[in-house]
RNA sequence: GGUCCCAUCGUCUAGUGGCUAGGACGCCAGGUUUUCAUCCUGGAAACGGGAGUUCAAUUCUCCCUGGGAUCACCA
Protein backbone atom coordinates (compact mmCIF):
# COMPACT_ATOMS: atom_id res chain seq x y z
CA UNK A 1 0.00 0.00 0.00
CA UNK A 2 0.68 3.02 -1.08
CA UNK A 3 1.35 6.05 1.57
CA UNK A 4 -2.09 8.30 1.95
CA UNK A 5 -1.98 11.17 -0.52
CA UNK A 6 -2.51 14.73 0.79
CA UNK A 7 -3.82 16.70 -2.35
CA UNK A 8 -5.64 19.70 -2.60
CA UNK A 9 -7.37 22.10 -5.35
CA UNK A 10 -6.79 25.37 -4.77
CA UNK A 11 -8.99 27.37 -7.20
CA UNK A 12 -9.32 31.44 -6.90
CA UNK A 13 -12.78 32.29 -6.19
CA UNK A 14 -14.07 33.25 -9.55
CA UNK A 15 -17.80 32.65 -9.64
CA UNK A 16 -17.38 29.29 -11.54
CA UNK A 17 -15.82 26.22 -11.95
CA UNK A 18 -13.02 25.79 -14.84
CA UNK A 19 -13.75 22.29 -16.52
CA UNK A 20 -9.36 22.20 -16.19
CA UNK A 21 -10.33 22.86 -12.38
CA UNK A 22 -12.29 20.10 -12.82
CA UNK A 23 -9.90 17.70 -14.22
CA UNK A 24 -7.12 18.64 -11.83
CA UNK A 25 -9.78 17.91 -8.90
CA UNK A 26 -11.05 14.29 -10.11
CA UNK A 27 -6.76 13.66 -10.60
CA UNK A 28 -6.51 14.94 -7.10
CA UNK A 29 -9.72 12.52 -6.17
CA UNK A 30 -8.76 9.45 -7.79
CA UNK A 31 -5.38 10.04 -6.00
CA UNK A 32 -5.99 10.74 -2.35
CA UNK A 33 -9.24 7.65 -2.31
CA UNK A 34 -6.99 5.52 -4.08
CA UNK A 35 -4.69 6.21 -1.18
CA UNK A 36 -6.22 6.41 1.72
CA UNK A 37 -5.08 10.49 1.54
CA UNK A 38 -7.37 13.49 2.03
CA UNK A 39 -8.88 15.81 -0.64
CA UNK A 40 -8.25 19.29 0.19
CA UNK A 41 -10.45 22.03 -1.33
CA UNK A 42 -8.46 25.46 -0.54
CA UNK A 43 -9.36 29.12 -1.66
CA UNK A 44 -6.54 31.25 -2.89
CA UNK A 45 -8.74 34.43 -2.76
CA UNK A 46 -5.16 36.97 -2.55
CA UNK A 47 -6.22 38.98 -5.29
CA UNK A 48 -8.67 41.57 -3.38
CA UNK A 49 -9.37 43.01 -6.99
CA UNK A 50 -10.88 40.09 -8.37
CA UNK A 51 -12.87 38.94 -5.45
CA UNK A 52 -16.20 37.94 -6.82
CA UNK A 53 -19.21 37.69 -3.92
CA UNK A 54 -20.64 34.20 -3.45
CA UNK A 55 -17.98 32.36 -6.09
CA UNK A 56 -16.83 30.22 -2.92
CA UNK A 57 -20.16 29.14 -2.20
CA UNK A 58 -21.02 28.39 -6.11
CA UNK A 59 -17.76 26.13 -6.25
CA UNK A 60 -18.80 24.47 -3.36
CA UNK A 61 -22.19 23.89 -4.71
CA UNK A 62 -21.16 22.44 -7.83
CA UNK A 63 -18.64 19.92 -6.27
CA UNK A 64 -21.62 18.99 -4.27
CA UNK A 65 -23.52 18.48 -7.34
CA UNK A 66 -20.94 16.24 -9.17
CA UNK A 67 -20.27 14.33 -5.99
CA UNK A 68 -16.90 14.74 -5.83
CA UNK A 69 -16.53 15.92 -1.58
CA UNK A 70 -13.76 16.52 -0.45
CA UNK A 71 -12.31 15.76 2.95
CA UNK A 72 -10.78 19.37 4.28
CA UNK A 73 -11.46 23.03 3.18
CA UNK A 74 -14.38 24.89 3.52
CA UNK A 75 -17.90 23.68 3.20
CA UNK A 76 -21.04 24.20 2.42
CA UNK A 77 -24.42 24.04 5.27
CA UNK A 78 -27.73 23.67 5.20
CA UNK A 79 -28.41 27.33 5.29
CA UNK A 80 -26.26 28.26 2.49
CA UNK A 81 -23.54 29.62 5.07
CA UNK A 82 -19.96 28.53 4.95
CA UNK A 83 -17.79 26.63 7.93
CA UNK A 84 -14.57 25.06 7.76
CA UNK A 85 -13.51 21.48 8.52
CA UNK A 86 -9.50 20.36 9.28
CA UNK A 87 -6.92 20.50 11.23
CA UNK A 88 -4.55 22.25 9.19
CA UNK A 89 -6.94 25.56 8.60
CA UNK A 90 -8.31 28.33 8.16
CA UNK A 91 -8.54 27.11 4.55
CA UNK A 92 -9.47 30.42 3.08
CA UNK A 93 -6.26 32.31 2.31
CA UNK A 94 -7.31 35.71 3.36
CA UNK A 95 -8.14 34.38 6.57
CA UNK A 96 -4.40 33.40 7.00
CA UNK A 97 -2.60 36.68 6.46
CA UNK A 98 -0.90 36.26 9.75
CA UNK A 99 0.82 33.23 9.05
CA UNK A 100 2.41 34.32 5.90
CA UNK A 101 3.66 37.14 7.55
CA UNK A 102 6.83 35.42 9.35
CA UNK A 103 8.13 33.83 6.86
CA UNK A 104 8.43 36.62 4.87
CA UNK A 105 10.39 38.27 7.97
CA UNK A 106 12.56 35.46 7.89
CA UNK A 107 13.23 35.58 4.17
CA UNK A 108 13.77 39.35 4.72
CA UNK A 109 16.26 38.25 7.91
CA UNK A 110 18.17 35.63 5.68
CA UNK A 111 19.00 37.97 2.94
CA UNK A 112 16.86 36.04 0.35
CA UNK A 113 14.26 38.95 0.18
CA UNK A 114 14.43 42.82 -0.45
CA UNK A 115 11.65 45.36 -0.23
CA UNK A 116 11.17 47.06 -3.42
CA UNK A 117 9.91 50.81 -3.89
CA UNK A 118 9.60 51.01 -7.39
CA UNK A 119 6.55 52.57 -8.76
CA UNK A 120 4.27 50.41 -10.81
CA UNK A 121 5.06 53.21 -14.08
CA UNK A 122 8.57 52.68 -13.93
CA UNK A 123 8.72 49.14 -13.89
CA UNK A 124 5.90 48.71 -16.94
CA UNK A 125 8.29 51.09 -18.81
CA UNK A 126 11.43 48.91 -18.19
CA UNK A 127 9.60 45.89 -19.09
CA UNK A 128 8.36 47.98 -22.34
CA UNK A 129 12.04 48.78 -23.24
CA UNK A 130 13.37 45.54 -22.48
CA UNK A 131 11.05 43.56 -24.41
CA UNK A 132 11.89 46.16 -27.45
CA UNK A 133 15.42 45.11 -26.92
CA UNK A 134 14.31 41.42 -27.18
CA UNK A 135 15.70 41.27 -24.11
CA UNK A 136 13.39 38.87 -21.40
CA UNK A 137 11.37 40.75 -19.24
CA UNK A 138 12.67 40.89 -15.63
CA UNK A 139 13.48 43.05 -12.55
CA UNK A 140 16.55 45.17 -12.74
CA UNK A 141 17.12 44.80 -9.02
CA UNK A 142 17.33 48.60 -8.45
CA UNK A 143 16.12 48.24 -5.68
CA UNK A 144 18.17 45.93 -4.47
CA UNK A 145 21.48 48.45 -4.74
CA UNK A 146 19.78 50.59 -2.47
CA UNK A 147 21.95 51.07 1.06
CA UNK A 148 20.60 49.84 4.41
CA UNK A 149 20.13 53.20 5.67
CA UNK A 150 17.97 54.76 2.94
CA UNK A 151 15.67 51.49 2.80
CA UNK A 152 15.53 52.17 6.77
CA UNK A 153 14.29 55.40 6.43
CA UNK A 154 11.65 55.05 3.40
CA UNK A 155 10.37 51.80 5.30
CA UNK A 156 9.96 54.16 8.34
CA UNK A 157 8.26 56.88 6.36
CA UNK A 158 5.94 54.41 5.43
CA UNK A 159 6.57 54.34 1.45
CA UNK A 160 4.42 51.95 -0.32
CA UNK A 161 6.79 48.70 -1.76
CA UNK A 162 6.71 45.44 -2.13
CA UNK A 163 8.56 42.28 -0.85
CA UNK A 164 10.83 40.24 -3.59
CA UNK A 165 12.79 37.47 -3.72
CA UNK A 166 16.51 37.50 -4.22
CA UNK A 167 16.76 34.57 -6.79
CA UNK A 168 20.22 33.00 -6.18
CA UNK A 169 22.03 32.13 -8.64
CA UNK A 170 23.04 28.66 -10.07
CA UNK A 171 20.43 25.91 -11.41
CA UNK A 172 17.24 24.72 -10.00
CA UNK A 173 16.20 21.25 -10.82
CA UNK A 174 12.76 19.44 -10.05
CA UNK A 175 11.25 16.15 -10.25
CA UNK A 176 7.70 15.94 -12.21
CA UNK A 177 6.36 12.75 -12.01
CA UNK A 178 4.10 13.15 -15.39
CA UNK A 179 7.41 14.89 -16.89
CA UNK A 180 10.38 13.59 -15.67
CA UNK A 181 13.40 16.46 -14.46
CA UNK A 182 13.08 19.92 -15.58
CA UNK A 183 15.30 21.95 -14.89
CA UNK A 184 16.19 26.06 -15.67
CA UNK A 185 18.69 28.25 -15.20
CA UNK A 186 18.19 30.75 -11.95
CA UNK A 187 19.50 33.56 -14.61
CA UNK A 188 16.10 33.59 -16.32
CA UNK A 189 13.83 33.75 -13.40
CA UNK A 190 12.03 37.13 -12.17
CA UNK A 191 12.91 38.31 -8.70
CA UNK A 192 9.12 37.30 -7.68
CA UNK A 193 6.93 39.52 -5.47
CA UNK A 194 6.38 37.17 -2.53
CA UNK A 195 4.29 40.53 -0.97
CA UNK A 196 1.90 42.93 -2.59
CA UNK A 197 2.22 46.36 -1.16
CA UNK A 198 -1.53 45.88 0.29
CA UNK A 199 -0.35 43.40 2.77
CA UNK A 200 -1.65 40.70 0.86
CA UNK A 201 1.00 37.82 -0.44
CA UNK A 202 1.12 36.83 -3.78
CA UNK A 203 -0.09 33.33 -4.79
CA UNK A 204 4.06 32.54 -4.65
CA UNK A 205 4.31 33.34 -1.22
CA UNK A 206 0.91 31.87 -0.42
CA UNK A 207 1.49 28.46 -2.53
CA UNK A 208 4.65 27.38 -0.61
CA UNK A 209 3.67 28.24 2.80
CA UNK A 210 0.14 26.80 2.89
CA UNK A 211 1.26 23.55 1.11
CA UNK A 212 3.71 23.09 3.40
CA UNK A 213 1.62 24.04 6.94
CA UNK A 214 -1.27 21.56 5.41
CA UNK A 215 1.48 18.68 4.61
CA UNK A 216 0.09 18.49 0.68
CA UNK A 217 2.44 15.27 -0.70
CA UNK A 218 0.94 15.66 -4.37
CA UNK A 219 1.08 19.11 -6.48
CA UNK A 220 -0.90 18.66 -9.36
CA UNK A 221 -2.08 21.49 -11.61
CA UNK A 222 -2.17 22.72 -14.66
CA UNK A 223 0.91 22.66 -16.81
CA UNK A 224 0.95 26.59 -17.59
CA UNK A 225 2.31 26.75 -13.78
CA UNK A 226 5.85 24.55 -14.96
CA UNK A 227 7.60 28.09 -15.58
CA UNK A 228 6.66 29.38 -11.86
CA UNK A 229 7.29 25.89 -10.26
CA UNK A 230 11.42 26.75 -10.00
CA UNK A 231 10.25 29.67 -8.06
CA UNK A 232 8.41 27.89 -5.64
CA UNK A 233 11.10 25.37 -4.71
CA UNK A 234 13.49 27.90 -4.37
CA UNK A 235 11.47 29.62 -2.02
CA UNK A 236 11.14 25.89 -0.56
CA UNK A 237 14.52 25.45 -0.36
CA UNK A 238 14.57 28.68 1.50
CA UNK A 239 12.50 28.24 4.28
CA UNK A 240 13.61 24.96 4.78
CA UNK A 241 10.43 22.78 3.40
CA UNK A 242 10.40 19.36 1.73
CA UNK A 243 9.57 19.33 -1.69
CA UNK A 244 6.43 17.91 -2.78
CA UNK A 245 5.86 15.17 -5.19
CA UNK A 246 5.29 17.82 -8.79
CA UNK A 247 2.42 16.65 -11.35
CA UNK A 248 1.77 19.12 -14.11
CA UNK A 249 -1.20 17.67 -15.94
CA UNK A 250 -1.85 18.76 -20.14
CA UNK A 251 -3.66 21.39 -20.57
CA UNK A 252 -7.36 20.91 -21.85
CA UNK A 253 -7.67 23.20 -25.63
CA UNK A 254 -9.69 24.86 -27.86
CA UNK A 255 -10.34 22.95 -31.25
CA UNK A 256 -7.57 25.13 -32.25
CA UNK A 257 -5.12 23.42 -29.40
CA UNK A 258 -4.97 26.99 -27.76
CA UNK A 259 -4.99 27.03 -24.08
CA UNK A 260 -9.29 26.75 -23.44
CA UNK A 261 -10.70 30.15 -23.11
CA UNK A 262 -14.44 31.31 -22.68
CA UNK A 263 -14.14 33.25 -25.74
CA UNK A 264 -13.87 29.59 -27.72
CA UNK A 265 -16.70 27.55 -25.91
CA UNK A 266 -17.78 25.87 -22.79
CA UNK A 267 -14.89 26.88 -20.00
CA UNK A 268 -17.83 26.48 -16.94
CA UNK A 269 -18.50 23.25 -15.68
CA UNK A 270 -21.85 24.47 -14.74
CA UNK A 271 -22.68 25.09 -18.64
CA UNK A 272 -21.94 21.61 -19.08
CA UNK A 273 -25.04 20.88 -16.11
CA UNK A 274 -27.25 23.37 -17.77
CA UNK A 275 -26.54 21.72 -20.94
CA UNK A 276 -27.75 18.66 -19.35
CA UNK A 277 -24.83 16.14 -18.90
CA UNK A 278 -24.64 14.04 -16.34
CA UNK A 279 -22.20 14.39 -13.76
CA UNK A 280 -21.33 10.84 -14.09
CA UNK A 281 -20.58 11.36 -17.72
CA UNK A 282 -18.90 14.42 -17.45
CA UNK A 283 -16.75 12.79 -14.89
CA UNK A 284 -15.99 9.72 -16.75
CA UNK A 285 -15.50 12.24 -19.60
CA UNK A 286 -13.22 14.78 -18.01
CA UNK A 287 -11.20 12.07 -15.78
CA UNK A 288 -9.99 10.14 -19.14
CA UNK A 289 -8.97 13.28 -21.17
CA UNK A 290 -4.78 12.69 -20.94
CA UNK A 291 -5.27 9.53 -18.60
CA UNK A 292 -6.39 6.16 -19.74
CA UNK A 293 -6.54 3.36 -17.78
CA UNK A 294 -6.85 0.60 -20.22
CA UNK A 295 -7.10 1.89 -23.85
CA UNK A 296 -9.65 -0.23 -24.97
CA UNK A 297 -12.58 0.86 -22.92
CA UNK A 298 -14.54 4.61 -22.83
CA UNK A 299 -17.01 4.01 -19.56
CA UNK A 300 -15.57 3.52 -16.17
CA UNK A 301 -17.16 4.04 -12.97
CA UNK A 302 -16.27 6.39 -10.65
CA UNK A 303 -14.31 3.60 -8.26
CA UNK A 304 -13.17 1.96 -11.08
CA UNK A 305 -11.20 5.08 -11.78
CA UNK A 306 -10.05 5.37 -8.41
CA UNK A 307 -8.60 2.15 -8.84
CA UNK A 308 -6.96 2.37 -12.04
CA UNK A 309 -5.44 6.13 -11.15
CA UNK A 310 -2.06 5.99 -12.29
CA UNK A 311 -0.14 9.61 -12.04
CA UNK A 312 2.89 7.94 -14.07
CA UNK A 313 0.41 7.16 -16.94
CA UNK A 314 -1.10 10.91 -17.76
CA UNK A 315 -0.35 11.66 -20.95
CA UNK A 316 2.08 15.16 -21.41
CA UNK A 317 0.28 16.55 -24.19
CA UNK A 318 -2.74 18.72 -24.56
CA UNK A 319 -6.03 17.65 -25.21
CA UNK A 320 -8.72 19.13 -27.45
CA UNK A 321 -12.44 18.72 -25.76
CA UNK A 322 -14.60 16.44 -28.57
CA UNK A 323 -17.90 17.16 -27.72
CA UNK A 324 -19.52 14.93 -30.12
CA UNK A 325 -17.75 12.29 -27.56
CA UNK A 326 -19.39 13.69 -24.59
CA UNK A 327 -22.69 13.46 -26.13
CA UNK A 328 -22.13 10.04 -27.04
CA UNK A 329 -21.03 9.60 -23.92
CA UNK A 330 -23.75 10.79 -22.20
CA UNK A 331 -26.40 8.73 -23.74
CA UNK A 332 -24.10 5.95 -22.77
CA UNK A 333 -25.17 6.87 -19.11
CA UNK A 334 -28.38 7.99 -19.90
CA UNK A 335 -29.17 4.20 -21.25
CA UNK A 336 -28.40 3.21 -17.75
CA UNK A 337 -30.69 4.77 -15.76
CA UNK A 338 -33.50 3.77 -13.86
CA UNK A 339 -37.74 4.73 -14.20
CA UNK A 340 -37.12 7.00 -11.09
CA UNK A 341 -33.65 8.35 -11.47
CA UNK A 342 -34.95 9.41 -15.10
CA UNK A 343 -37.17 11.72 -13.35
CA UNK A 344 -35.13 13.19 -11.32
CA UNK A 345 -32.53 13.75 -13.65
CA UNK A 346 -34.87 15.19 -16.01
CA UNK A 347 -36.65 17.37 -12.97
CA UNK A 348 -35.00 20.88 -13.94
CA UNK A 349 -35.08 20.45 -17.73
CA UNK A 350 -39.09 20.40 -18.15
CA UNK A 351 -41.79 21.88 -17.27
CA UNK A 352 -44.11 19.01 -16.70
CA UNK A 353 -44.50 16.72 -13.36
CA UNK A 354 -42.08 14.54 -13.22
CA UNK A 355 -43.44 13.04 -10.47
CA UNK A 356 -46.69 12.12 -12.55
CA UNK A 357 -46.14 8.36 -13.87
CA UNK A 358 -47.32 9.14 -17.13
CA UNK A 359 -44.67 11.27 -17.74
CA UNK A 360 -41.94 9.21 -15.85
CA UNK A 361 -42.72 6.33 -18.38
CA UNK A 362 -42.09 8.60 -20.52
CA UNK A 363 -39.00 10.22 -19.63
CA UNK A 364 -37.43 6.64 -19.44
CA UNK A 365 -38.23 5.64 -23.19
CA UNK A 366 -37.13 9.14 -24.43
CA UNK A 367 -33.75 8.72 -22.60
CA UNK A 368 -32.62 6.47 -24.90
CA UNK A 369 -33.10 8.43 -27.67
CA UNK A 370 -31.52 11.93 -26.64
CA UNK A 371 -28.14 12.89 -25.97
CA UNK A 372 -28.56 15.56 -23.56
CA UNK A 373 -31.53 15.95 -20.28
CA UNK A 374 -32.11 19.34 -22.25
CA UNK A 375 -33.91 17.65 -25.11
CA UNK A 376 -36.41 16.40 -22.40
CA UNK A 377 -38.57 18.90 -22.79
CA UNK A 378 -38.87 18.57 -26.73
CA UNK A 379 -39.25 14.37 -26.38
CA UNK A 380 -42.05 14.87 -24.23
CA UNK A 381 -44.09 16.79 -25.81
CA UNK A 382 -45.74 13.79 -28.36
CA UNK A 383 -46.91 12.37 -24.50
CA UNK A 384 -48.42 15.34 -23.54
CA UNK A 385 -50.40 17.08 -26.53
CA UNK A 386 -51.80 15.03 -29.52
CA UNK A 387 -52.54 16.41 -32.80
CA UNK A 388 -54.17 14.31 -35.00
CA UNK A 389 -52.52 12.48 -38.23
CA UNK A 390 -53.79 12.87 -41.41
CA UNK A 391 -54.53 9.97 -43.33
CA UNK A 392 -51.72 10.04 -45.51
CA UNK A 393 -49.42 10.08 -42.65
CA UNK A 394 -50.76 7.28 -41.20
CA UNK A 395 -50.92 5.21 -44.16
CA UNK A 396 -47.97 2.60 -44.44
CA UNK A 397 -46.01 2.80 -47.67
CA UNK A 398 -46.33 -0.91 -48.76
CA UNK A 399 -50.24 -0.37 -47.89
CA UNK A 400 -53.28 1.67 -48.34
CA UNK A 401 -55.83 3.96 -46.23
CA UNK A 402 -58.37 1.36 -46.15
CA UNK A 403 -56.15 -1.19 -45.02
CA UNK A 404 -54.58 0.89 -42.16
CA UNK A 405 -58.08 1.69 -41.19
CA UNK A 406 -58.90 -2.25 -40.84
CA UNK A 407 -55.78 -2.35 -38.77
CA UNK A 408 -56.49 0.01 -36.25
CA UNK A 409 -59.88 -1.32 -35.67
CA UNK A 410 -58.72 -4.54 -35.20
CA UNK A 411 -55.77 -3.74 -32.89
CA UNK A 412 -58.02 -1.66 -30.88
CA UNK A 413 -60.30 -4.59 -30.12
CA UNK A 414 -57.37 -6.49 -28.91
CA UNK A 415 -55.95 -3.42 -27.03
CA UNK A 416 -60.13 -2.73 -25.59
CA UNK A 417 -60.06 -6.63 -24.37
CA UNK A 418 -56.47 -7.17 -22.81
CA UNK A 419 -56.37 -6.80 -19.34
CA UNK A 420 -54.98 -4.41 -17.06
CA UNK A 421 -52.02 -5.59 -16.28
CA UNK A 422 -49.87 -5.65 -19.51
CA UNK A 423 -48.96 -2.00 -18.77
CA UNK A 424 -46.90 -3.23 -15.85
CA UNK A 425 -44.25 -4.08 -17.99
CA UNK A 426 -43.40 -2.86 -21.28
CA UNK A 427 -42.49 -5.84 -22.44
CA UNK A 428 -46.30 -7.50 -21.68
CA UNK A 429 -47.75 -4.90 -24.13
CA UNK A 430 -45.29 -5.88 -26.86
CA UNK A 431 -45.68 -9.72 -26.13
CA UNK A 432 -49.38 -8.79 -26.47
CA UNK A 433 -49.43 -7.13 -29.73
CA UNK A 434 -46.71 -9.35 -30.84
CA UNK A 435 -48.85 -12.79 -29.97
CA UNK A 436 -52.03 -10.90 -32.14
CA UNK A 437 -50.27 -10.23 -34.97
CA UNK A 438 -48.71 -13.57 -35.17
CA UNK A 439 -52.20 -15.67 -34.23
CA UNK A 440 -53.96 -13.48 -36.92
CA UNK A 441 -51.46 -13.33 -39.62
CA UNK A 442 -50.79 -10.33 -39.90
CA UNK A 443 -47.93 -8.38 -41.01
CA UNK A 444 -45.81 -6.23 -38.79
CA UNK A 445 -46.18 -2.89 -40.87
CA UNK A 446 -49.40 -3.20 -41.91
CA UNK A 447 -50.36 -3.22 -38.33
CA UNK A 448 -47.15 -1.52 -36.52
CA UNK A 449 -46.91 1.60 -38.85
CA UNK A 450 -50.63 3.11 -38.18
CA UNK A 451 -50.86 2.10 -34.81
CA UNK A 452 -47.56 3.77 -34.14
CA UNK A 453 -48.57 7.08 -36.26
CA UNK A 454 -51.65 6.75 -34.61
CA UNK A 455 -50.36 6.91 -31.05
CA UNK A 456 -47.64 9.09 -31.97
CA UNK A 457 -49.00 11.59 -34.33
CA UNK A 458 -45.67 11.58 -35.64
CA UNK A 459 -43.45 10.85 -38.60
CA UNK A 460 -40.61 9.80 -36.23
CA UNK A 461 -41.18 8.33 -32.83
CA UNK A 462 -40.39 5.83 -30.08
CA UNK A 463 -42.46 2.51 -30.82
CA UNK A 464 -46.03 1.72 -30.46
CA UNK A 465 -45.18 -0.40 -28.06
CA UNK A 466 -43.16 2.42 -25.88
CA UNK A 467 -46.21 4.53 -26.54
CA UNK A 468 -49.08 2.15 -25.25
CA UNK A 469 -46.97 1.31 -22.11
CA UNK A 470 -46.38 5.46 -21.67
CA UNK A 471 -49.82 6.71 -22.10
CA UNK A 472 -51.87 3.34 -21.07
CA UNK A 473 -55.30 1.67 -22.26
CA UNK A 474 -57.88 4.88 -22.37
CA UNK A 475 -55.18 7.34 -23.53
CA UNK A 476 -53.95 4.96 -26.30
CA UNK A 477 -57.97 4.32 -27.15
CA UNK A 478 -58.79 7.74 -27.69
CA UNK A 479 -55.75 8.50 -30.02
CA UNK A 480 -56.41 5.10 -31.72
CA UNK A 481 -60.21 6.64 -32.69
CA UNK A 482 -59.05 9.63 -33.69
CA UNK A 483 -56.70 8.46 -35.87
CA UNK A 484 -59.65 6.14 -37.44
CA UNK A 485 -61.70 8.96 -37.52
CA UNK A 486 -59.55 10.48 -39.68
CA UNK A 487 -59.42 7.48 -42.43
C1' G B 1 11.88 37.60 -28.58
C1' G B 2 13.90 34.67 -23.87
C1' U B 3 12.79 30.31 -21.14
C1' C B 4 10.19 25.88 -20.57
C1' C B 5 6.93 22.01 -22.35
C1' C B 6 4.90 18.89 -26.13
C1' A B 7 4.43 15.78 -30.97
C1' U B 8 0.39 8.08 -33.08
C1' C B 9 -6.01 8.46 -37.54
C1' G B 10 -10.03 14.96 -37.92
C1' U B 11 -10.60 14.35 -32.25
C1' C B 12 -9.74 11.28 -27.51
C1' U B 13 -6.24 7.48 -26.99
C1' A B 14 -3.46 2.11 -26.59
C1' G B 15 1.12 0.28 -27.81
C1' U B 16 6.09 -2.07 -29.05
C1' G B 17 13.46 -2.30 -30.68
C1' G B 18 10.66 -6.78 -35.25
C1' C B 19 2.75 -6.16 -34.93
C1' U B 20 -1.55 -6.36 -41.00
C1' A B 21 0.19 0.08 -35.41
C1' G B 22 -5.24 -1.68 -31.52
C1' G B 23 -9.78 0.76 -29.36
C1' A B 24 -13.41 4.95 -29.08
C1' C B 25 -16.13 9.40 -31.00
C1' G B 26 -17.34 11.32 -35.62
C1' C B 27 -17.76 9.99 -40.91
C1' C B 28 -19.10 6.42 -45.09
C1' A B 29 -21.43 1.63 -46.72
C1' G B 30 -24.45 -2.52 -45.57
C1' G B 31 -27.80 -5.27 -42.11
C1' U B 32 -31.76 -5.77 -38.16
C1' U B 33 -36.30 -2.86 -37.23
C1' U B 34 -43.16 -0.34 -38.43
C1' U B 35 -40.26 5.14 -38.51
C1' C B 36 -36.34 7.64 -35.92
C1' A B 37 -32.98 6.32 -32.35
C1' U B 38 -30.58 1.99 -30.64
C1' C B 39 -28.04 -2.38 -32.04
C1' C B 40 -24.83 -5.50 -35.46
C1' U B 41 -21.19 -5.95 -39.61
C1' G B 42 -17.73 -3.73 -42.79
C1' G B 43 -14.80 0.63 -44.61
C1' A B 44 -11.78 5.11 -45.19
C1' A B 45 -8.45 7.50 -41.69
C1' A B 46 -2.22 8.21 -37.98
C1' C B 47 3.36 7.09 -36.08
C1' G B 48 5.75 15.55 -38.78
C1' G B 49 10.95 15.63 -41.31
C1' G B 50 16.30 14.50 -41.31
C1' A B 51 20.52 12.24 -39.34
C1' G B 52 22.58 8.69 -35.78
C1' U B 53 22.57 3.88 -32.69
C1' U B 54 21.03 -1.11 -34.29
C1' C B 55 20.58 -6.91 -38.04
C1' A B 56 15.98 -4.01 -37.30
C1' A B 57 13.23 1.88 -35.56
C1' U B 58 6.82 4.63 -34.78
C1' U B 59 9.61 3.15 -30.26
C1' C B 60 16.35 5.12 -28.11
C1' U B 61 19.74 9.83 -29.10
C1' C B 62 20.52 14.48 -31.63
C1' C B 63 18.95 18.28 -34.94
C1' C B 64 15.03 20.58 -37.60
C1' U B 65 10.03 21.71 -38.15
C1' G B 66 5.46 22.45 -36.04
C1' G B 67 2.35 23.48 -31.90
C1' G B 68 1.66 25.22 -26.96
C1' A B 69 2.61 27.56 -22.19
C1' U B 70 4.84 31.42 -19.69
C1' C B 71 7.52 35.99 -18.97
C1' A B 72 2.02 41.13 -13.46
C1' C B 73 1.87 44.04 -6.79
C1' C B 74 -3.59 37.55 -11.40
C1' A B 75 -4.01 33.10 -9.93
Amino acid sequence: MTTPARTRIAPSPTGYMHIGTLRTSLFDYFLSKQTGGKFIIRIEDTDQERLVEGATESLLATFSKLGILHDEGPFLQDDGSLTQKGDVGPYIQSERLDIYRPYVETLLGQGDAYPCFCSRERLTEMREEQRATKQTPKYDRACLALGQDEVTKRLADGEAHVIRMKVPEGQTVFEDVVRGTVSVNNSDLDDQVLMKSDGFPTYHMAVVVDDNLMAISHVLRGEEWIPSTPKHVILMNMLGFDVPTFAHVPLLLNADKTKLSKRQGDVAVEDYLEKGYLPAALINFVGTLGFNPTGDREVYTLQELIDMFDLSKVKKSGAVMNIEKLDWMNQQYLKELGLDEVAEAARPFVEVDVDDPMIMRALFVERERIHRLTEFAEAIVPYTGYDAPDAETITWKKSDAADAKVQLEGVRAEIAGAPDDIYENLSYVEDRIKAYIEKNELSNGNVLWPLRIALSGLQKSASPFEFLWVLGREESLKRIDQAIAVL
